[in-house]
RNA sequence: GCGCCGGUAGCUCAGCUGGAUAGAGCAACAGCCUUCUAAGCUGUAGGCCAUAGGUUCGAAUCCUAUUCGGCGUACCA
């Protein structure tokens, strides 16, 4: 916001210097508050081209600039050739009072106008239950949707997921296993299969609900079985995400794909445009033709086809549905197939540039800096869904989103059951209960929020650092969704939850001065706006009272 | 071997499209509650930004090499 007001009145005195200098006009916020507001190293970036020192030019620019000095208080010149600027308290209150009258709104963007987006997260099959890792990804999705959806664009948000071919076959064997053996226990448990507790359960429940009449184990049964189990996870999966208030719109079948044809359509394209190949008995795909290091098989010798065709006849589909832009989550794990999948996707005309892998690394959980085991066969397992019973959803999200998505994350177990000042979330939600008690208190002195505002009132310096903190969150929003980091937001939040606490220690809200008091509230209001919008971006309650 | 991610305070991590004295939370130490919620505020201490070179007026940030850790590298998904 400063920057825009900033670089026009700049641009206009360096083309005054030169016109096609004005490419290298870059402002920063400066680390040290004592170099200004905004901090510009234009002069520097220059002295190679023009062959002057940079405090000369500098010098020169400053000479052209033609501002208001009721809005700018102090440019001047500083170490090797910053040029430093520092705005009034004035101009930033003018800002707030514009700023001001979006109240809930304020932070939302049109970019996104009249585009839709796809964002694909979470996508676990049906076998068994979501585990921390899964959590991480739902969140980073949520989120990432929701800033999708502040900036304007129209989002789906969409869950792939599988429920034919062998896993599922597996976790129906593996039921059964579980399911005779409540009759006699040496009956043989698959090699491979899926060996959690929760098969147990299931097991248990299809002997309530099904007595001992599918003992047989033939095929009928056996898809009684299956079916049992995938209901049972999902219903198990959903309930889950809805403890983190993740609700999905579309849910696509992998299954579809080949019902629909849609595989072997893409597989005679393929074919006919001579980019596969049969060899040793399996079809394979030039992949190499394409600029990768390996053909690949993209249909086994048994006739199954391997991950990598589905995956790309499914990203095609997401095209034809007429998507702008694709984004997929996807675990660090899954890294191999995208090469693969934008190939194809670019073999078939379509523009890969709108497809954005989001890679997030892995969990660990760690409890007094002892590492918990998350594994299905030790006893100390944790499953997503215990964890949120134990911390609440609130808790979790914040754990999984306070990190930037691209490094490894150790959920620390011991810091999120803490229920006090030391756990983070409570700071950011503290200050959102503060305001919300103050308003209260304000109400009920019948002291209600004027529609004016006396902006010129806030002048204390920690009031312009709240002021400065809140102008701030529709350029961090665009960030964060810039660069898919939702970790940006919370990062944030806690600056501005902090800007908030020191006002408060420091102003007090409500006095017998009625203009300050009243523009103390508007801006204590529109604080609340922002860590309100923000959390919720993040997914994240923002309570009335603690 | 190759590819991706990471190595920053005691711990967990920001900062990485180059900028001025490297930040936060937790842990440690010292203060602040007759006044709007102390789940708050204020202060102290803590660092050869993995290592070595290079590019530059300037490098935690860019390049090269080395090293340590995670994940991949399937006719598993």
């Amino acid at each position: 916001m400063e920057k825009t007001f900033l670089k026009k009145i700049f641009a206009q005195a360096v083309s005054n210097i030169s016109p096609d200098l004005v490419y290298y006009l870059e402002f920063d916020i400066p680390k040290n508050p004592d170099h200004g507001d905004l901090s510009c190293n234009i002069a520097m970036r220059l002295a190679r081209v023009l062959k002057k020192s940079p405090r000369d030019i500098a010098q020169d620019i400053i000479g052209n600039l033609k501002y208001n000095s009721d809005d700018i208080e102090n440019i001047e010149i500083a170490g090797a050739g910053f040029i430093n600027i520092s705005f009034s308290k004035n101009f930033y209150c003018k800002l707030f009072d514009t700023v001001r009258l979006e109240g809930s709104r304020f932070g939302k963007s049109s970019i996104g106008t009249g585009k839709r987006v796809n964002v694909e997260y979470v996508s676990a099959n049906p076998t068994g239950m979501l585990h921390l890792g899964h959590g991480r990804n739902a969140v980073i999705g949520d989120s990432i949707s929701n800033l999708y959806d502040w900036a304007g664009y129209e989002v789906t948000r969409e869950y792939y997921f599988n429920n034919a071919g062998n896993q599922m076959n597996n976790l129906g064997a593996s039921i059964y296993a579980r399911y005779m053996q409540m009759t006699s226990p040496s009956f043989p448990f698959p090699e491979d299969g899926y060996h959690g507790d929760y098969i147990k359960l299931i097991a248990g429940e299809i002997r309530q609900e099904f007595g001992d009449s599918l003992e047989s184990g033939s095929d009928e049964n056996m898809t009684r079985i299956r079916k049992f189990g995938e209901k049972w996870c999902f219903k198990n999966i959903n309930a889950t995400l809805e403890k983190m208030n993740i609700y999905q719109d579309e849910y696509y079948n992998e299954d579809s794909l080949y019902s629909s044809g849609k595989i072997d359509e893409l597989l005679s394209g393929f074919k006919s445009r001579n980019i596969s190949y049969e060899k040793d008995g399996a079809v394979w795909m030039r992949l190499t033709e394409l600029g990768l290091e390996n053909d690949r098989v993209i249909v086994k010798s048994n006739g199954e086809p391997t991950y990598r065709l589905p995956d790309m006849a499914y990203h095609i589909e997401k095209f034809k549905r007429g998507y702008d832009l694709i984004v997929d989550v996807f675990g660090a794990d899954h890294i191999a197939t995208i090469p693969d999948v934008l190939a194809a996707v670019d073999f078939m005309g379509y523009d890969k540039e709108k497809v954005k892998v989001l890679i997030y690394q892995f969990v660990t959980l760690s409890e007094n800096g002892v590492q918990v085991k998350m594994s299905k066969r030790t006893g100390k397992s944790y499953t997503l869904d215990q964890l949120l019973d134990e911390l609440g959803g609130d808790v979790v999200r914040f754990f999984l989103l306070n990190r930037s998505i691209s490094t490894h994350l150790e959920f620390d177990l011991g810091l999120a059951k803490e229920q006090s000042d030391k756990n983070p979330v409570f700071y950011l939600q503290y200050a959102h209960t503060r305001i919300c008690s103050v308003i209260d208190k304000a109400n009920e002195k019948n002291i209600s929020i004027a529609e004016h505002c006396n902006y010129h009132l806030l002048t204390n310096d920690k009031e312009t650092a709240l002021i400065k903190q809140l102008l701030r969150f529709p350029n961090v929003l665009s960030i964060a969704t810039e660069k898919h980091e939702p970790h940006i937001v919370a990062d944030y939040l806690r600056t501005c939850a902090s800007a908030y606490h020191k006002f408060y220690q420091n102003c007090r809200i409500l006095s017998n001065d009625l203009d300050l008091t009243n523009s103390r509230l508007h801006l204590a209001n529109m604080t609340k706006y922002v860590l309100s919008n923000g959390l919720n971006i993040l997914g994240i309650n923002a309570p009335l009272r603690m």
